[in-house]
DNA sequence: TAGAAGCAGATTTTT
DNA sequence: TCTGCTTCTA
């Protein structure tokens, strides 16, 4: 076992800790995949059968980056490769198997959350389709039924929301549409309703690895439960500090509370193999200032290093010239650009950056922004593809009913959707004589499902041909990128000959957009996108109140998430602030970030003014009384006094003991 | 039916 | 300022 020589003393023994819960505190920076792509090279090298284990990531790069790197570490001398995969995929997999314990088809269709929020749209159009499926995401996942929730409802818009909710469900059900909250809560919701197969899937997966354990949901964690309901073999690897996807329903706790719900061991990993010492002391310092963190302290194992270098200007051009010429000069001086990187709190600030990029003649390439299968023409595509799985798909179809152009428009598309009641576009169209639209349309519509239906009698690999011939997407675009990425989603299907369209839809939807990595370019992103990366140089702008934090909402997290951006620099770390910045038509003054004066980086008071997120209108948990939503909050000292309605009875209940939801 | 013009709204987003 | 949606007009 030569690789286990490769640890340190503190991953050594996280990797080769073997039964039990094990929570391994791993800091930016400390070796964390090294450690459990070990842990797991180990484990197999023990003779443990790689069936028995399951690797839970959240992205389908990190699955298979750990899993080729466990296997570069054993060899090629086991049966079959270990189960590493994302929570979704996990979920789709079980799904697959026993969907029908819940009298379900398991030729579901998963849709993704433009597909949901379009679903939402066509329910209703007097709520933001943002606010809807944040909402509902919020119901699934602490199991509310649309009943509930109109019974927790205390104003005109959740009782709404309620019947939105309940609308949107039925669709789901009717089109057997699953979303992504579904795949994690519906297998949650099997095993918790047939005791013996929970028993049987825990005994099956005796060894379990979570990656990234700050970013899971209350879900999740319940779903991890199940898992180890016969067992504790349970390790998990993250970093509370790096917590950056609250927004999204991560909870932070789950790891501040892993220790105690698992009853487990913890290892930290405060070796940091990234950055040098004078920017470890910046992140430090910023992060000591959060409250709700486990204490540790990231030590470089790379030296002292450059001082961290904060720079003002006077408004968000000179800044972006400043940076520019820096970064010109690092290339002319043969710094490789994708070790240099440029990031910001919100996307909004990019176009400053870019233009300054772009007049010094630099190629930079923006990280993040629109996924390749999220481009309208992929997704006209794919809703073509659906339709051919499932004629019924009546979103695919009004999708692609006219694209390309074919003359049926609004005004026929609400006739059609009156006279069918009932049933699918397609279905109606299949068996109506059309009269009661023109002649064309009517001739137009039957030759459309009929086309569909001949493409739903041939292999995936022909797909693609017959398509392009009769439809010409790729000619009726008049956007060179968009004819490309037609051929390229064209390229795509041709390879999959070995699976089904079925198959390779819902793969497809779990799937994330692999970016093309160029030596030539640096990067530009918001700091979300950047977790997990790590640059020589790199500049963080708009280090102003108001830009980051964005507001003091949940300032902890965004403490974390200037954590994050720092602790990504490995040789070199600017931070830049404005006086000024040109935003949405406006110029606004700004003072700069409190985040400076705490990473110790400026001389300045330490303001502290912490507020937590709860509002009017928070759904909240409580232990004993459940779930509810705060309808007035009250100073009592220095506390929160909350009034909370729980489906009916009102309670005052101080802050500290509800967790919002 | 399809393009033009007018108007509100605008964090972060692993699946 | 820019985008995406609704309303207007040929």
């Amino acid at each position: 076992m030569k690789f286990l020589e490769e640890l340190n003393e503190a991953q050594k023994k996280a990797a080769t800790h073997i039964d039990g819960a094990l929570l391994i505190l791993a800091g930016a920076g400390s070796g964390k995949t090294k450690t459990i792509t070990t842990r797991l090279a180990y484990l197999l090298s023990l003779g443990i059968d790689p069936a028995s284990t399951l690797t839970l990531t959240f992205t389908n790069k990190a699955a298979s980056e750990m899993k080729q790197r466990a296997l570069n570490l054993i060899g090629d001398n086991i049966s079959h490769p270990p189960l590493l995969l994302t929570f979704h995929k996990f979920g789709l997999i079980f799904l697959k198997l026993y969907i029908h314990l819940l009298n379900r088809n398991n030729n579901f269709v998963i849709i993704d959350s433009d597909d949901q929020k379009k679903i939402l749209k066509s329910i209703s159009s007097d709520l933001p389709p943002n606010f809807m499926s944040k909402e509902i995401s919020k119901y699934k996942n602490s199991f509310l039924s649309p009943d509930e929730v109109y019974n927790l409802a205390n104003e005109k818009v959740y009782k709404q929301m309620a019947l939105i909710y309940d609308k949107y469900q039925k669709y789901l059900l009717e089109n057997n549409l699953v979303d992504f909250d579904d795949l994690l809560l519906l297998t949650y919701q099997i095993l918790n309703e047939n005791k013996d197969l929970a028993k049987e899937i825990s005994n099956k997966y005796q060894y379990i690895m979570v990656d990234e354990y700050q970013d899971t949901n209350e879900i999740q964690l319940l779903l991890l439960k199940k898992l180890c309901l016969t067992h504790s073999n349970i390790c998990v690897v993250g970093d509370d500090d790096q917590s950056i996807y609250g927004f999204r329903g991560a909870n932070h706790k789950n790891i501040l509370e892993f220790e105690k719900d698992f009853n487990a061991k913890v290892i930290k990993l405060e070796l940091n193999y990234r950055s040098t010492n004078q920017i470890l002391k910046a992140a430090n310092s910023l992060i000591s200032f959060n409250k709700n963190r486990y204490d540790k302290k990231l030590i470089s194992a790379l030296g002292d290093g450059k001082e961290v270098e904060v720079i003002e200007n006077f408004n968000e051009v000179a800044e972006a010239e400043t940076i520019a010429k820096r970064i010109k000069e690092l290339i002319q001086n043969g710094v490789s650009p994708n070790e240099i990187a440029v990031l910001y709190r919100i996307n909004a600030l990019s176009r400053s950056i870019e233009d300054g990029l772009r007049s010094y003649g630099i190629n930079y390439k923006l990280v993040g922004g629109m996924k390749f299968y999220e481009r309208e023409e992929i997704k006209d595509l794919i809703s073509y593809l659906r339709l051919i799985v499932n004629p019924n798909d009546d979103y695919s179809f009004k999708r692609v009913v006219n694209k390309p152009r074919r003359g049926i428009g609004k005004t026929t598309l609400i006739k059609l959707e009156e006279a069918k009641k009932d049933k699918s576009f397609i279905e109606f169209i299949k068996e109506d004589d059309l009269n009661f639209i023109s002649k064309k349309a009517a001739k137009t519509l039957k030759d459309f499902v009929q086309f569909i239906n001949f493409l739903s009698k041939l292999p995936i690999e022909e797909i693609p041909e017959i398509l392009e011939e009769n439809i010409n997407l790729s000619t009726s675009y008049k956007d060179e990128d968009k004819k490309r990425n037609v051929e390229e989603f064209y390229g795509m299907i041709r390879e999959k000959k070995d699976l089904t369209l079925r198959e390779f839809l819902n793969e497809l939807s779990l799937e994330s957009d692999q970016d093309k990595l160029s030596d030539a370019l640096i990067n530009v992103m918001t700091i979300h996108a950047s977790k997990g990366l790590e640059f020589e140089h790199l500049f963080v702008i708009g280090l102003e109140e108001g830009f980051f934090p964005l507001n003091d909402a949940d300032i902890e997290e965004e403490r974390r998430l200037a954590y994050v951006a720092i602790t990504r620099a490995k040789k070199e770390l600017v931070l830049s602030y404005t006086k000024s910045r040109y935003l949405r038509g406006q110029r606004t003054h700004v003072n700069k970030s409190r985040f400076l004066t705490e990473a110790g980086l400026i001389k300045g008071k330490v303001a502290l003014k912490e507020s937590n997120s709860l509002k009017v209108g928070s759904l909240v948990k409580h232990k004993v009384f459940g779930t509810g939503r705060v309808i007035g909050i009250n100073k009592a000292g220095n506390k929160k006094k909350l009034k909370i309605d729980f489906g009916g009875s009102v309670r005052e209940i101080l802050s500290d003991f509800v967790e919002k939801i």
